[in-house]
DNA sequence: TTGTATGCGTTATCAA
DNA sequence: TTGATAACGCATACAA
């Protein structure tokens, strides 16, 4: 077991000084072409690089990104990390990950982890604890520390920071539009909680949807899911939820929700109930998940983009770290990523 | 923006030097009870953490680990993913992830990457490209540099370091039996290519199970996809594989797929050839993933327990990093994580 | 009880 | 052309 060599030990071996290994590899044209093809032949045959801590600390950077994230067992949020990963990988830098779990205490444990000189930068999606309680002191704490911050997808107006977003209002607007278009007369929305900000958001374009288009939206027909309870145990109760809304609307012939799950439990419950989608009931979801691709028949949905996200997070926020006058460049922007309807079978 | 404070600042100001302020931080107890509470206090004010990255340069180690896996965005990483940060966690360390992208040279260069000072150990699973030049070089020099490796999944012989692997022969063998107790005569499989080690093992499995139950296995009954184009594009490239299977073997009334996607596909297939599942036809698949929950009918799959699997490795890099005398413990081992049939509603 | 010196691996400044 | 020294931030052996 030979342990990675360093300066020291290259300079020891050919009797030079240390700083003239440095300078050697690094080509310096105080170094003598001799002394620089002797350093840096042996470093090669040893197979010498740099040692990144040390770097590190010199530099007062790390070339490393942390990516604060609720869940990473989910297709949006995966497909986000990978988008981060080839913009920093390509633009020389790592990517470290720390998992809130959606919660509050776990997201500050973990930003103040990285905090300590680990990262560079903060990429990050808010947890849904942390949006309920509306407690953002740790963002503001590691932004007036001189790290900045980009959100994505769950962002907070609270916070002043350069934000990555979906058109969450606008995706679902055009989805509920595309429903009325092809005729549904009972537009029903499944969708979460108001304090998950992007549920409220699609919410909104619902509604916008039927105001611009003189219809009154109905109360009844807004099935609003706690979605602190989404695991593996609650798929009944949801199910049975969505089919609740379904007997006592038998009206309904299309349905708007605000994930892929819902969207497919819809057409899981429309079929059971011997609806035939699309032909009785259109159903549209908000997703970039791959359910929806390999679902029977397979849905129509709003495309997030989520790759895309996350090399626009990762650009802005390599941008923000390597501009030298940070100083002037204290304005933050907000990218809004164009959402695009994807139509397949579960709409005409 | 006031940057993280650090010893020398707390020294300075309270006018002493920096090794009793970094004494009466631990709560030496060479430093007065005056002295500690002075210092902890100023310290506590401004919120003082020590800088990871002088700790890592000083301690030689960054209580990070390295994870390399071939994709982010598929269920089955994810999961192990997860498996890793939990334990990892808990156990003080941190995850910086690499991906390959099912590229050997990009699985080369993200290593190298991170062997540079950036982690202490790696948990890994071999990317496609690299399983079939067979070059397995970089593994063995970062080992060789005292770096411990983990293998996960997709290992290979060659390599002597800890692995963590899914039980693939009998959980396809049992899968196998599975339909066979259940009357089905005509079994097909639909795998990879051979140099995808797990896609070799499960095929066996599957050829074990017949042999053990004195059936001949008939090639025409298996199917090798080329996965190497697995991508959107390909996906009717795949179907109608699969479909020409079903046509010129009409007898087909199983089906036993190495991974999700297959299996949905055959399903698909079937159904469309008339076929009821499970009826008419059963069908088994091989993963952890979300297409099996909520396929239509529920696809019956042999778990893998990626997230165990993922947990598993991380206990076992972390023991290793831990154990003091690293000499002695210079044996590897190789943990099984059992499978298990999850029974739905693709079988009888 | 406190402080000085050293080292982790590197680079940059300045002196020889 | 080369080398000694300091600094990045911290911990610790040793000296005072």
């Amino acid at each position: 077991m030979k342990r990675k060599i360093t300066l020291k030990q290259i300079a020891q071996e050919l009797d030079v000084s240390i700083s003239t290994v440095s300078k050697a590899l690094r080509n310096s044209a105080e170094i003598s072409d001799d002394t620089k093809q002797k350093v840096q032949a042996f470093a090669k045959l040893y197979n010498y690089r740099p040692n990144n801590i040390a770097l590190s600390l010199k530099n007062r950077r790390t070339n490393t990104i942390g990516i604060i994230i609720p869940e990473i067992v989910h297709h949006f949020f995966s497909n986000v990390i990978s988008g981060v990963e080839h913009v920093a990988n390509k633009r020389g830098y790592n990517v470290i990950i720390g998992l809130s779990n959606e919660s509050f205490s776990k997201e500050v444990i973990n930003m103040e982890m990285l905090a300590n000189g680990s990262i560079d930068g903060f990429i990050l999606s808010i947890a849904k604890e942390t949006q309920k309680l509306q407690d953002y002191h740790h963002f503001n704490e590691t932004m007036s520390q001189g790290m900045p911050i980009v959100m994505f997808d769950r962002v907070v107006a609270e916070i002043n920071c350069d934000k990555v977003i979906v058109d969450d209002f606008n995706g679902a607007k055009k989805a509920v539009e595309k429903l009325i278009k092809n005729n549904c007369k009972s537009i029903a929305l499944i969708t979460t909680n108001d304090y998950v900000s992007v549920g409220k958001l699609r919410t909104q374009g619902y509604l916008e949807a039927f105001e611009e288009n003189g219809i009154t939206a109905e109360p009844k027909l807004i099935l609003k899911i706690d979605d602190t309870l989404d695991n593996e145990t609650q798929l009944d109760v949801l199910e049975n939820e969505i089919e609740q809304l379904f007997k006592s609307n038998k009206s309904i012939d299309g349905v708007f929700a605000v994930n892929e799950l819902y969207a497919l439990l819809a057409m899981k419950v429309a079929t059971k109930l011997g609806l035939e989608v699309p032909e009785d009931v259109q159903v549209i979801g908000f997703t970039d998940g791959v359910l929806s691709k390999h679902s029977t028949p397979r849905l129509t949905t709003v495309r997030q983009h989520a790759h895309r996200m996350g090399e626009m997070a990762a650009q802005l926020l390599i941008d923000k770290l390597e501009s030298e006058y940070d100083t002037i460049d204290e304005e933050f922007q907000t990218v809004v990523i164009p959402t695009e309807l994807i139509e397949r079978e579960s709409t005409k």
